[in-house]
DNA sequence: GCGAAACGAGAGCACTGCTCTCGTTTCAGA
DNA sequence: TCTGAAACGAGAGCAGTGCTCTCGTTTCGC
């Protein structure tokens, strides 16, 4: 009876969700990179002000007055877009730091140091959802891409630019725990940078993040009651530690 | 023409969710009392393979063979069950970590810090999801309710019993940055711990979250190699910061 | 100009937390 | 001991989610 809908000739279908920039000549190519903007936007913005994890393809398909299934053209999945949203954090926090590095004295290690600190913690506090996206625990069955490394890389790398500003050596590694211990980072650095340096550089880098994460995740409510106060403390120790460590 | 359903004489149905244990005697509190272990015990299973962002009320209610609406005769939310899960951990830490110093000499106390430092981050790599609850990021509208404050603060305890192994004082705390920002944590300790030992405190305390945290959401791949030979090494420059300081 | 690719809209699936109702079981007080 | 009230489990249902599939339209590249 009712004929089947006629059979259009019909294509495939094989949008790339996660375009890999295509022609940028196009006015569809430009359409397209302004929509993922648009659409990396509204999720930001409801990011910014609910966190990530009730992060709503619909809700953002609606805030765009689009259907939520337009939104796949542009992202495969959820966690494409959180992927992107991860991305971006790293580099806006890389950036932040960088510019406040290159602001100060280059001679003045501990002036660097500490706009390097202050940079950090400033940004997350701004940003305490990008933060916590980052730095925080992450989506269990999460793998980061290998896309996402190179950006988190940029962060960590600016202390490694400070190190090497002092602890430079052209001395072999020697062998032992420490060294065992931070193989990678030595590979990394191409064995120009004093291991102990290194070792008491991990540690700081870890004291803050710790700092920041423990003030930003509420474990310094009623005890450390002025976190920005002790932080700045904190700065000055953290200096000495990193800068004057002698190889 | 039906006659609506016969009205029995109903009651209120106003149970309370978050029981606050009742008669203990009856044989339905008992019940009750294995029932919310068991939810509670099947939520950690799902939670240790999958995470918390993933727990779900069903498939608890799934396993054990009941229907989901019947869980919230025990948990009046999700929320409220995270809640508890989180009291748990927090207690389980704290146990692991005061049986652990319990366990060397009380006189060392570089052997008891390290003691403490093993013990935490031995728990968090063994139970990463119990720990990523507690120490990351937090879900954006969750406020830590008044009960898990008490638990959370057992594990700092810990540090500041060590602390308080050497660090007494009866001098009135000086008026300066420092003690202005740690304000809380003075009155807490009723002012009988040196304040630079304070200090030293809570950013070894720092140091040692974000070297676990660091460790567990990935941040170390690639660079530090062997995160428990650092860790090892980090134990001994922070048992001196924590002290050796002089107050 | 034309075929193919890209696209937006909409329906639909499986899942979630949570609520409400209803019949049953248990408890506590008279 | 009896009885009303409270506690309980099951089930249906609601609104929301991520994601898929189909279908008609628009745009691009050859």
């Amino acid at each position: 009876m009712a004929t089947s809908k006629k059979k259009t000739k019909q294509s495939a279908d094989t949008t790339q969700a996660s375009g890999a920039s295509k022609k940028a000549g196009g006015v569809r190519a430009r359409v397209r990179a302004e929509l993922t903007a648009e659409i990396k936007a509204a999720a930001g913005r409801q990011m910014a002000e609910s966190g990530a994890s009730s992060l709503s393809l619909r809700a953002i398909a609606r805030e765009l007055g689009m259907a939520s299934s337009a939104i796949y053209r542009y992202f495969a999945s959820r966690d494409e877009l959180l992927t992107a949203l991860i991305i971006d954090a790293y580099e806006d926090l890389a950036d932040s730091i960088d510019a406040a590095v290159a602001e100060v004295d280059a001679d003045d290690r501990h002036a660097q140091f500490a706009a390097l600190a202050r940079a950090l913690r400033t940004w997350a506090v701004n940003n305490p959802h990008e933060y916590a996206l980052i730095y925080g625990s992450p989506v269990p069955g999460y793998a980061a891409p290998q896309d996402t490394i190179a950006s988190a890389a940029r962060v960590p790398q600016a202390l490694l630019v400070l190190l090497m500003g002092g602890h430079e050596t052209t001395k072999p590694i020697p062998k032992n725990d420490l060294s065992t211990s931070l193989a990678g980072l030595i590979d990394y650095t191409e064995r120009s940078i004093d291991v102990e340096a290194l070792g008491q550089g991990v540690e700081v880098w870890a004291e803050l993040f710790g700092l920041i994460s423990l003030e930003l995740f509420g474990h310094f409510t009623n005890t450390v009651t002025d976190p920005e106060l002790f932080f700045e403390q904190a700065i000055t120790r953290m200096a000495s530690r990193v800068i004057d460590t002698t190889g």
